[in-house]
DNA sequence: AATAAAAAGTGACAAATGCCACTTTTTATT
DNA sequence: AATAAAAAGTGGCATTTGTCACTTTTTATT
């Protein structure tokens, strides 16, 4: 398999990358990050990151969905995210200390624009704007991993796969009706539990009619139930 | 208890606050910071910032140890982190959305400045630097939070306490004698378990010899040993 | 110093979940 | 189409941990 295909060198400014803190961006300083990037395509299974790799460049997640995940003590991969585009990716990484800290693998087909780091970080202290509008991502970023955190602690396993379920039809593909991206094996390391255990609680889904699942295409049936037992 | 006992209007050009982010600002800057902001001391138990409450304050933590926590999914609290000064507290809720999504809570004395938002909301603008210095501390931030996470749904509570009463030792208080400024209850809900499991889990250590316990004065004795068994 | 309240500690038991070993099904490759 | 490889599914058992109900100790208050 084939690591890296540069799609086009500059595309920035017809970009769905325009839209979020780089909204506010003028022309010349969209060509600036033009001229200082390049966009890439993944295979799903493909790593767009690797963590432990020393990094100068920004990533922009431009399609597709990918999975951010840390191989923890002792070798167990956990994901901590599952990223739609269009988001940055590995941004804390890289102005920490350059050195990515989780992986990125691309759970469908997806694209990303790999964009030079000190042009970027030029762009920050030029632009207090787009500096702002960056720390208000960043600052979402945050209050949403805390609030997955909890959730995750908190919650019992059948509790929170319920709202893994309701999160993916509600705010990633915006139906009832989606291919699970993720294996079950992946599943278990998103909830931080066995593969056995998600088989099993999905299995209970299935039997009380809650979900359908032909292949890995889910169907939520009866949702209001389903996000009864997600509160718990 | 009085909750607000403002202690002097302006010292942060003496402050420690000068210190991280701050320290790249001007004296016109930081005059601006002082103008609009007030200091105020904490006992024990005082609640610093209270979720749910919205806010028009930066807040920084300039003397103390405090607990980051969140009441989760019906009802039950969970620590998400212990900030010791110097540092920011709570900023990421202000540049989300002005609602703190956790509380916090003086765990010793504390002092803690509350900064005027729209002031420092403009010095972000204003100097790409100072922004720039704000956005490498957030991206620590997430980091340091990935890392929590992970070790947390991975090690074995066993494993997980050991690693905090390192962590205690060696970045709270430098010492293998300290203060657990921690209830059980809160030492449970810092790892996401009961009291009693925390209870019995310390138990062990100290039948084992690996660490002595006074009321509420801990000391390490077998350091390697427990550094060991954090690793699990 | 006496009393009340909070925190710490204990034992028993049940439930949730991980782990192992194995089978079946699906997907990919030749 | 045949074969190999990966993913999904199953059953049983051991372990971890939470919950409950209770006692003891410590801390705060009068």
């Amino acid at each position: 398999m084939e690591r890296e295909k540069p799609i086009q060198d500059c595309r920035c400014q017809g970009c769905n990358f325009k839209s979020i803190p780089a909204s506010i961006l003028n022309n010349e300083e969209l060509k600036i990050l033009c001229n200082n990037s390049v966009h890439i395509e993944f295979q799903p299974g493909e790593k767009i990151i690797k963590q432990g790799s020393f990094t100068t460049n920004i990533v922009y997640l431009t399609q597709g969905l990918a999975k951010l995940h840390m191989t923890g003590p002792l070798n167990k991969d956990e994901i901590l995210k599952i990223a739609k585009s269009s988001v940055f990716i590995g941004v804390p990484s890289v102005f920490a200390d350059r050195i990515f800290h989780y992986s990125v693998s691309a759970l469908t087909k997806c694209e990303a624009c790999f964009i030079d780091f000190n042009s970027f970080e030029q762009l920050v202290k030029d632009n207090g704007t787009f500096a702002h509008e960056l720390i208000i991502s960043l600052s979402e970023d945050v209050i949403g991993h805390f609030h997955r955190c909890v959730n995750k602690t908190q919650k019992n396993k059948t509790g929170y796969i319920a709202e893994i379920l309701l999160d993916f039809a509600d705010n990633y593909f915006e139906s009832n009706d989606f291919t699970l991206p993720l294996s079950r094996a992946e599943f278990g390391e998103l909830i931080g539990s066995s593969r056995e255990t998600v088989i099993r609680i999905l299995q209970e889904f299935i039997n009380d009619g809650l979900i359908k699942d032909e292949g890995k295409k889910i169907t939520i049936i009866e949702k209001e139930k389903l996000e009864k037992i997600s509160e718990r």
